[in-house]
RNA sequence: UCCCGAGUAGAUCAGUCGGUAGAUCAGCGGACUGUUAAUCCGUGUGUCGUAGGUUCGAGUCCUACCUCGGGAGCCA
């Protein structure tokens, strides 16, 4: 007998009649007078594998009694399957009770409301959903970094602290060391002189600015990391932390942009399809039935672009009324976005080119004075799910840019730096992971997307 | 943060006109020689979210608060 062994690779590469040493927990237990039969599950894949066990195992009676969530150790020998639904199976001919579990185990091996799971975090992940969702977004953390280190971009860890909200996306999260109760003040304010860092700081927002200074030295970059907002939104699509992904490329224009974001799109739907095959049926079955398909679709598409101008036209001719005011100048609504993915172009769509007034400053100006060189990408069912840009790389319309927008130029001198020597013309993206996860898995809430998830009275775990 | 809905057994829910608590599943006990969320028989379970109020009487009506969910805004 040789040491424990994987259930997925037992599966995959075992033959009748190898003897194997298996450890897992106990998913469900089937027991008769003659036969008993136990879904053991390890994690390594989403079926698990059914061990049998007939009276000659030593202890049957004890073995047959064992309780959901029980973790075992089980030696025996790998077989075909007589029964429908698997093809191995493992005959048992030892057992060890690694760790009992009793009655009281909150798992039951019927379906539980998501709503109640959350509850259970640390359980939870022990289910059928929670499995798929956990391994498919470890495969597809590591697929990302594999896409970015084929084409030469380097990986930067951007800093999680920082002294700069400038973006103005989202409220910071404070981080201080300073006493609550009773902070150091002057002229009424607190103090931030006196603090760690000898300024305010807080949690990063995006690591986006950071990156920049990275793709002037090393061109094509990307950064994948926390990132937190301290916004009290309660929705299925917000948290206040999550993971960003976002690259960044010198010498590259918004079109250059557009043809990375449509590239990594395709390449993570047809990863998930081809790499997590038996967990995307899992989705496909239970989550939402025309999954596959609509992944499918995407990763075969030729992505369109349209010019916000041609979009606010197309929806002004629509023969639907929107609850929102469609007006050129106005942003997009939820509403909006998809009926140009789903009802005009019927499969993703790029929509360049946004009026100035509703996008960040550091977005590139175009000549027409009116917009700028800013991109979304709409996909069906869910609207955007990148947003990007080519930058403001002219330091005299960027420094003009902040002061409009509020921003004391004086504050970012070192990215307005990159702009003074060797600026470039550049261009990057930014996807939410979650949300990427949301769309490929189908599921609607990211609370159940997110190991333990941080919202709005929510730190547990 | 705003709007809407919900909170009853371990889970998911029903509860009529205000009259004193119910189903299914899980669990537990038993049966069964190949099951697939096994099946069959038996069996128990309650601070009805919290605090007030109306009433002879409140799970049910009223008020406030708490929590959760959905939608919106904001966004990734």
């Amino acid at each position: 007998m040789t040491g424990r062994v994987k259930i997925k690779e037992a599966l995959a590469q075992g033959k009748p009649g190898q003897e194997l040493l298996l450890k897992g927990w106990v998913r469900s237990v089937r027991s008769s007078k003659g036969v008993t039969f136990i879904v053991l599950n390890d994690g390594s894949n989403l079926s698990g594998i059914q061990v049998v066990a007939e009276p000659d195992l030593p202890d049957y009676e004890e073995f047959s009694r064992v309780g959901t969530g029980s973790a075992l150790a089980i030696s025996g020998v790998l077989q075909e399957s007589p029964g429908a639904g698997q093809a191995l199976e493992i005959k048992a001919g030892g057992f060890e009770i690694v760790g009992a579990a009793d009655e009281s185990y909150p798992m039951q091996k019927k379906r539980h409301s998501f709503e109640y799971l959350r509850t259970i975090a640390h359980l939870r992940l022990r289910s059928n959903t929670f499995g798929a969702v956990f391994r498919l977004r470890s495969a597809l953390a590591q697929e990302v970094h594999r896409f970015f280190a084929e084409r030469g971009f380097v990986y930067v860890h951007t800093p999680i602290i920082t002294a700069n909200d400038c973006e103005g996306a989202g409220e910071l999260f404070r981080v201080t060391t300073l006493d609550p109760v009773r902070p150091p003040l002057v002229n009424g304010c607190v103090d931030y002189a006196e603090d760690f860092f000898g300024s305010a700081t807080g949690l990063t927002v995006s690591g986006q600015l950071e990156g920049e200074l990275f793709a002037q030295a090393f061109s094509d970059i990307y950064t994948f990391g926390p990132t937190f907002r301290a916004e009290n939104s309660n929705t299925a699509r917000h948290a206040a932390e999550f993971w960003m992904i976002e690259p960044e490329m010198a010498f590259a224009d918004l079109a250059a942009d557009a043809d990375l974001a449509e590239a990594f799109m395709k390449r993570l739907c047809r990863f998930v399809l081809d790499d997590c095959a038996e967990d995307m049926n899992f989705f496909n079955t239970q989550i939402d039935q025309e999954l596959i398909a609509r992944i499918e679709a995407v990763a075969n598409a030729e992505f369109a672009r349209m010019e916000y101008t041609e979009a606010i036209e197309r929806l002004k001719k629509a023969p639907v009324t929107f609850q929102f005011p469609v007006e050129w100048g106005l942003d997009l609504q939820s509403e909006h976005e998809r009926y140009l993915t789903e009802q005009v172009v019927g499969g993703p769509v790029f929509i360049l080119n946004y009026p100035k007034e509703i996008k960040a400053f550091y977005m590139r100006q175009n000549d027409d004075g009116k917009t700028v060189a800013a991109m979304d990408l709409l996909v069906p069912k869910v609207g955007e799910i990148i947003g990007g840009s080519q930058r403001e790389e002219r330091l005299d319309v960027l420094t003009a840019k902040m002061e409009q927008s509020g921003i004391d130029p004086a504050s970012l001198w070192w990215y307005l730096d990159t702009r003074r020597w060797g600026s470039t013309p550049h261009a990057g993206f930014g996807l939410g992971f979650e949300r990427a996860i949301m769309y490929l898995t189908g599921m609607e809430n990211i609370r159940d997307v997110i190991p333990f998830p941080r919202t709005p009275r929510h730190a547990e775990f």
